[in-house]
DNA sequence: ATTAATTTTGAAACCGATTTCAATTTTTCT
DNA sequence: AGAAAAATTGAAATCGGTTTCAAAATTAAT
């Protein structure tokens, strides 16, 4: 074990005290220029490494900024992973990332253990099955900012950064109808997500403005993986009278559904047209292109991260009160899957 | 603010010393269970928080895990991501993950910020310019275990964890002549990355072994992203005589050329069968298929991971010269982008 | 019952930087 | 030159666990 160089080390050697050397590295306006060049030197030289441990002890800040997402491998969650990355990194924090596989209970756990490494501020996209916000209380207790973004819950006390997924949704489904579509099929997730409950609405408020009746049959809730087309596919053909649009809430189910329709002898767009959500790279490849909402994930990420480090400056607390909500613009990209002359 | 619970007020509540409540809830054998028992019940009541910088403080460790990527929104780092935050976890190690956008300088910067932030470990996969690995050196010396993944460099002394990528390219190539093919495009990246670097030499090997002579017009450098099919299919179409077979370094752009090929009328995989890489879950969406090599991203991240906390334990320090270099196991799938009947 | 062996416990040093408060040095002003 | 003001510096306490070493308490052995 080498014997690490300490600020006692450099005081030492340059007959001053301690306290100088931590002041002159700290940039301390106190100290003489004179004295600071000659610390500097001396810090340099003998490759001085400050002990972030000491540090933290007494300024009981980590620079550590927690980030709980439901999934690692996810095309949206890790655009908004990098636009954090990139906001953090320029700000001199630390991004420590756990995730919660969508189970409510390593939702949990994480929240305590990034708690427990004491990290500045946490930011969270909830798992499907969150019900409760109360694991982040300790949190709320010491004052340690916990944003929300994209999967907020369905709670009104906190803060979140998302896009209006009512608007997105309605704007999806009047597309669709402009289209000619009177049957449309709604897939999406688990309900008590906010972003799928939302995007329902925007469903239901679109067919209502369009005076199109609302038909429960045409609801379809899946695990929207990309391998959950067949199964939808087999849900779509069964359905009387036939459906003639398909509004998919995530791109690489909508491709999957794309792929098996086209299997079935359906026409896209003539037969049925299809829109996705997220405007993932699959969109783009596919064929037909996916017309789909244009989900600013890394935007997310930076609006997220810029805001959750503006609430770590003490002075302004009066931001906390002044935003509760941030919503991103999305929009509605039309592309060959939907668009009939 | 609010007072923070200390071993020394569960210490004096209780009329024992800190150091038995220290040893009570680090389970230390030479503590009675009697006393053990109260300790905890009075910690748990007083709502008592270990803090870690203190404790950090003494005993060095961080418990967190450095970790390197050239960039967080793809989709095949996110699944090593995903692996490793998973063994990660139950291991009760965090992650720091920080990117390099596939730039020297910010590898070195992101090297340097983790350093200094006393990562127990770090895990890199390299940016695709770098040409050295002296900034990893502090680690080294400080006896730090640091293991590469997936872009390992060119560089003999360390350890990582990789796919015989000369291995898979050979088997795509070869595959590929088996076809029938004979002038055979391979698209790779900066062949200062092992990995492109690698499978150049796959495809040489297999093309040698068929007795095809390798011809250096070919070889077609790309970034490899998604839109990088339309100038990859211009450079294609001017290649004469004409090439009927392609092997791209990637899916995303693998699918990208099919879907420009297809619309410049070529017919995949009759006029040119294609082979992708990596076994996106874009090869399964586009149309059709596309063969690729199934590159096992969550299982990389997992056993990297595994490896680095073996290196952690003190008494294991022979793994250290036992374990130089893991393979993993890949795999061609062979889907309809190249099957001629 | 006495001694030896074993368990438990506590006092105090320690990890390394930060910070308060007072002391010292330097600069400015009459 | 002498006093007052300003700029530098240092001693020592502090942050909160961990750990060493020795003392005290308990158990086992003779």
């Amino acid at each position: 074990m080498e014997k690490e160089i300490t600020i006692y080390d450099i005081a030492k050697d340059l007959g001053v005290s301690p306290a100088t050397v931590s002041r002159a590295l700290n940039n301390h306006p106190a100290v003489n220029e004179k004295t600071k060049k000659k610390i500097y030197n001396a810090a340099m030289e003998m490759g001085y490494q400050s002990n972030v441990f000491a540090s933290n002890l007494r300024s009981k800040r980590t620079n550590n900024i927690g980030v709980i997402v439901p999934r690692l491998n996810s095309s949206f969650q890790s655009s908004v992973l990098a636009g954090m990355e990139k906001v953090a990194n320029e700000a001199g924090f630390n991004l420590i990332i756990s995730q919660s596989l969508e189970s409510k209970d390593k939702e949990i756990a994480n929240t305590h253990s990034m708690f427990n490494s004491r990290v500045d501020g946490l930011l969270v996209s909830l798992a499907s099955n969150t019900e409760s916000l109360e694991h982040f209380a300790p949190f709320i207790k010491k004052k340690i900012p916990v944003i929300f973004y994209d999967r907020v819950g369905n709670f009104e006390e906190m803060f979140g950064v998302t896009i209006d997924n009512m608007k997105a949704a309605h704007q999806a489904t009047s597309h669709l109808i402009e289209q000619g579509c009177q049957r449309i099929v709604h897939v999406l997730g688990n309900i008590k997500v906010n972003v799928y409950h939302e995007r329902l609405k925007g469903y239901k408020y679109a067919l209502l403005d369009h005076s199109i009746p609302f038909d429960e049959n045409l609801i379809i809730y899946s695990d929207l993986n990309e391998e959950a087309g067949y199964d939808i596919v087999q849900k779509i053909k069964s359905i009387e009278p036939r459906i003639d649009g398909l509004f998919v809430s995530n791109d690489a189910c909508a491709a999957s559904c794309l792929k098996q329709l086209k299997l079935e002898g359906y026409r896209i767009p003539e037969d049925i047209a299809v829109v996705g959500f997220n405007n993932d790279v699959i969109s783009r490849l596919v064929e037909p292109n996916i017309t789909t909402i244009n989900y600013p994930g890394y935007e997310m990420g930076e609006l997220a991260m810029r805001n959750l480090i503006n609430h770590l400056d003490v002075n302004t607390e009066n931001l906390l009160k002044n935003t509760n909500r941030i919503t991103l613009r999305s929009e509605l990209i039309i592309r060959e899957s939907s668009k009939r002359k």
